[in-house]
DNA sequence: AAGCCAACCTGGACGC
DNA sequence: TGCGTCCAGGTTGGCT
């Protein structure tokens, strides 16, 4: 039984896009409030005020993990790292001591960056510029906005290191984190540590359909919940039904597809979850 | 030079 | 009850 909360991957990014959207979008910043504490880059207020008071959201864009407020003179690029969360609150009310920005848009309603472990990150670039900021510029395609069959069978084609590997690599596909990248490949029935250019196009093919069914499904719910809900979206809603994981967090529990029992091993620092009748 | 791995960080689970 | 220890993972950067 896994019960340390879920971190956010594409789903649940996009989740939390989809239900912040309604309540900011069309509003103006009216208070910022940005403490200089140290995440992935260091949050400087300056800029925040100079740049993104005053400014009004025109719209919030995702690409991978990350979040874009475009707001009309500056685009505030937010990635939520393992334990970040944007919470809507009425201002006043008492704030997570891990809050590290705050923006208020009037009428009520303030959007706040809360982020204990600090893996997450907040930055300002100029408007139209997303493809030009390395972060960004660096993604492989992200599996909601387009086929990544392609840049997967190449990827995959030119290395030697395990196929889970690619799958995390923001690079190769932008998106998965160590769940969805686990519950993907056990759905193609692949292994999670076989070699990437051994694999047959035929069955990268078929992964990169995986991935957008698993994530697709994973959406659906509204974003993993694990056994103890870790994962609320923007408003708070905690009351997701939990996606029905196949391997991720099962060890020793039997495979729903063949009754076999799912192993775990550690590789690259991260557990792997598979069936090993299933997966190959 | 690709691929591996430690480091970053803290809440929560677990054991005694 | 409380304290200590361990573990989780996204991303980067250093090492081989």
């Amino acid at each position: 039984m896994v019960s340390s909360p879920a971190v956010p991957e594409l789903p649940e990014v996009e989740t939390v896009r989809r239900s912040l959207a309604p309540h900011v979008v069309g509003r103006r910043v009216e208070r910022v409030e940005a403490r200089r504490i140290k995440l992935r880059r260091g949050i400087d207020p300056r800029p925040w005020r100079a740049r993104v008071l005053g400014a009004t959201l025109e719209r919030i864009g995702r690409r991978g993990k990350y979040l874009l407020l475009e707001f009309d003179r500056a685009t505030v690029v937010i990635h939520l790292g393992m334990s970040g969360r944007l919470q809507l609150a009425r201002p006043g009310r008492e704030h997570d001591p891990h809050t590290h920005l705050v923006l208020g848009f009037g009428r009520g309603v303030e959007l706040r960056f809360v982020d204990p472990r600090r893996f997450g990150a907040a930055f300002i670039v100029a408007p139209g510029t997303t493809d030009r900021v390395p972060e960004l510029a660096a993604l492989g395609p992200d599996p909601m906005q387009e086929d990544v069959a392609p840049a997967l069978r190449d990827a995959a084609a030119r290395s030697r290191a395990p196929i889970r590997s690619l799958l995390l690599d923001q690079h190769v596909v932008a998106g998965l984190g160590n769940i969805y990248a686990n519950e993907a490949l056990a759905r193609a029935g692949i292994h999670p540590l076989r070699r990437a250019e051994t694999i047959a196009p035929r069955r990268v093919a078929r992964l990169a359909a995986e991935i957008r069914a698993v994530l697709e499904n994973a959406l659906i719910a509204g974003g993993t919940t694990l056994a103890d809900g870790g994962f609320a979206d923007a408003e708070g809603a905690s009351g997701y039904f939990a996606v029905q994981l196949a391997v991720y967090g099962r060890e020793g529990e039997p495979c729903p597809r063949c009754g076999s029992v799912i192993r775990r091993v550690v590789a690259g620092n991260r557990s792997a979850f598979f069936c090993p009748r299933c997966q190959r």
